[in-house]
DNA sequence: TGGCTTATTTTCCGCTGTCAATAAAAGAAA
DNA sequence: TTTCTTTTATTGACAGCGGAAAATAAGCCA
């Protein structure tokens, strides 16, 4: 289910034009020639299908340019024109709301951040109303139409039917926001569990690009985790999925929220180690940020409690990859701050962990600056976009 | 690749083709208008696409039969001929190899086994070429030809290949089975890992009929686990993947022969419940089966055992669930023979480490005889044969 | 200017699956 | 018995997608 009032619809007529559109799309410009090589096609197809996406404004062609073979016809890049369209995300959490605009390469052109007073859904509603429509008044002059918004919550989302079915944090329980949001911006609205939207975001415009199946993990308040396999984003049957943090690494360890103990989370999650940490060297420690000051200062135990959350979230990502082997898993999250302080943990405790060639995971980490989150859930609202209209896809 | 010398192919010209026989292959017989709406296409491609498989043969017309609507034309029912082709299907251990001949509906016709004492791969060789030869003998009374062997083995298979990259079981490293058998008998081969095979073998003939998310756990000598997910078995970027058996569960654990401690397979494989129990009760144990029959006795100590087993193998099954967020999971092997012992704990422990709506996955078991691994290669034998020829599929 | 090489476009062409109409096969009604 | 009704299966015309091959374009180099 969609939700669309006025609508602007990208002209995906054939599968060849979709899936000519994304391979550009990831892949930076490339000749037509290259395109047709990566996306398994014949030259001839992707001539048809730039066309309509070159009169439509979405594909423009750049006057060739950098170096190229001396010989032979010299060939014509073909990139996507970002500034034809915007798209504006937005992540939801409890504290704060956070919307980008962004254009259709995905690229932020502005950031915005409203704090939550009232978690109802009707208080978040307005500030994402009103977001929404500050970028709007921005982004004309920009002199693209915003096409599309996309919504990230943390907790279980039915994206499909634009449903948050619950999340946690906001204490929200079966929440329509796609329809609600839909009808008073009047724009499409896509609504995705906030891991997942990052996911997409890597799987088109990031460090997914071109993988068939790798993983994202997130480190910070939680510990979260998307996969993506057979180059799909993996949703789970019942809505949930990726649940690393809840993975249950030692049944000693501290008791989670969740009921269990031991879980990533639980050792690794930015209020358990603040609170470790209080035990531990015995010093009022709020946030985490104050946590990792401790252990960069070198107070006594301070280390060992990032030792300790390193070697978890290492054991959860092994986890990860004796189950799925996945081509890379990118860490990535707010946590990464604190990163010098677990990252040879983390490595060392998945090479151990990991059974076999699951070794030769690739595990890359990549810095998340707050508005990343809201640019993944663009990324979907982008993917949306161009997918939904006549012809779906994976 | 794929290793052929004669070969009557399948005529799967379309798509179309191809996706209507696996729906009547699996949902067993079908009008042609209820064929067309499960595999989503127009009743008009259904009986195109039936018409040249009647002709050779693989679909058979049911005059009607059952309680039919009293209204209207009559349904005439298609089904998958059975006996139009048979299958070979051998499962190589260290022990033995067991062969069994099936029909193109995956039933078993014949079984055979014979031990293995020279593990070294030409030595199995001509175990296999014996049984093949044998089962083909005896097919010649069925009246149908022989048109696929699969191979199953544990460790690391590259199917596409036709490789055995490495099988700690039988000390074998990149041996290139398929080619090998293939010239040996003349048939086309495909070679697989043992757990995926019965997984696809679950999920053409089995509990996993059509569901797109599920997976298959196997309990004994070793702890197994076969993914399904977006309607395609899992094979892992670097050929591992299900391995649920080297799941940390416990840090504190018993040391497991790959290096780590508490993995799932430390605590409830075969060997590691063995030695566990004759530390517990102080009585010679050698294998499995003495160690279940103590519990069954009521030895002090024996039953804990097993208690800490399910306990195990329900978190492992917890940790897949909360990762991919399965429809179903089905629990198999030949450990189930102990399955009363630790049902109990298996389902307590995952209910209890289960996350949210991940604990709504319908945990199954099925008994698995010896022959059902065997049968689990004729599966990939017949998927083989069905989705190679001219339109790949996944 | 002609020749060479590589990129792109054009021009068919085959093939697939849909659509809408039609045939078939009963039981029900007249 | 004949005709209707209802449901299933089939047919034949057709649209459109993507491929192959040939033609064209666009430079560089003699």
């Amino acid at each position: 289910m969609r939700f669309t009032t006025s609508a602007e619809t990208f002209p995906a007529h054939t599968p060849a034009v979709s899936q000519i559109f994304t391979t550009v799309l990831s892949h930076g410009p490339l000749t037509r020639l290259e395109a047709a090589r990566r996306a398994g096609l014949s030259p001839a197809a992707v001539t048809k299908a730039v066309r309509p996406l070159l009169a439509a404004g979405y594909l423009a062609e750049d006057a060739d340019g950098e170096a190229r073979p001396t010989l032979g016809r010299p060939a014509n890049l073909v990139r996507v024109d970002g500034g034809r369209a915007l798209f504006i995300g937005v992540k939801v959490t409890g504290d704060e709301v956070i919307a980008v605009l962004t254009d259709l390469c995905c690229r932020i052109r502005l950031a915005r951040r409203l704090p939550v007073t009232d978690r109802a859904a009707k208080a978040v509603l307005t500030s994402v109303a009103e977001l929404t429509h500050e970028l709007r008044a921005e982004a004309e002059d920009f002199g693209a139409p915003v096409l599309g918004l996309g919504i990230a919550v943390s907790g279980d989302v039915d994206r499909a039917e634009g449903v948050v079915r619950y999340s946690p944090f906001l204490d929200w329980r079966d929440v329509a926001l796609a329809e609600l949001v839909a009808t008073t911006t009047g724009l499409p609205v896509v609504v995705d569990n906030d891991v997942r939207a990052l996911t997409v975001a890597e799987q088109w415009f990031g460090a997914g690009v071109g993988l068939s199946d790798f993983a994202v993990v997130t480190v910070g308040a939680g510990i979260g985790c998307g996969l993506v396999v057979h180059g799909r984003v993996v949703a789970g049957a019942h809505g949930v999925a990726g649940e690393i943090g809840h993975v249950a690494v030692d049944p000693a360890g501290p008791l989670c929220h969740c009921g269990n103990r031991g879980c990533v989370e639980a050792i690794a999650g930015d209020a358990a180690i603040v609170s470790r940490m209080r035990e531990v060297t015995g010093r009022p420690v709020a946030v985490a940020a104050e946590a990792a000051a401790l252990a960069h200062e070198g107070v006594a135990g301070a280390r060992e409690v990032y030792a300790a959350a390193g070697d978890a979230i290492g054991r959860g990502i092994a986890t990860v990859a004796n189950l799925f082997g996945p081509e890379r898993v990118i860490i990535s999250g707010e946590g990464l701050a604190a990163y010098d302080l677990f990252a040879e943990h983390i490595l060392d405790s998945f090479t151990a962990a990991a059974f076999g060639s699951a070794a030769r995971c690739d595990v890359q980490t990549r810095p998340l600056a707050f508005e990343e989150w809201a640019r993944g859930a663009a990324a979907a609202a982008i993917q949306s976009f161009i997918t939904s209209s006549p012809t779906p896809q994976g």
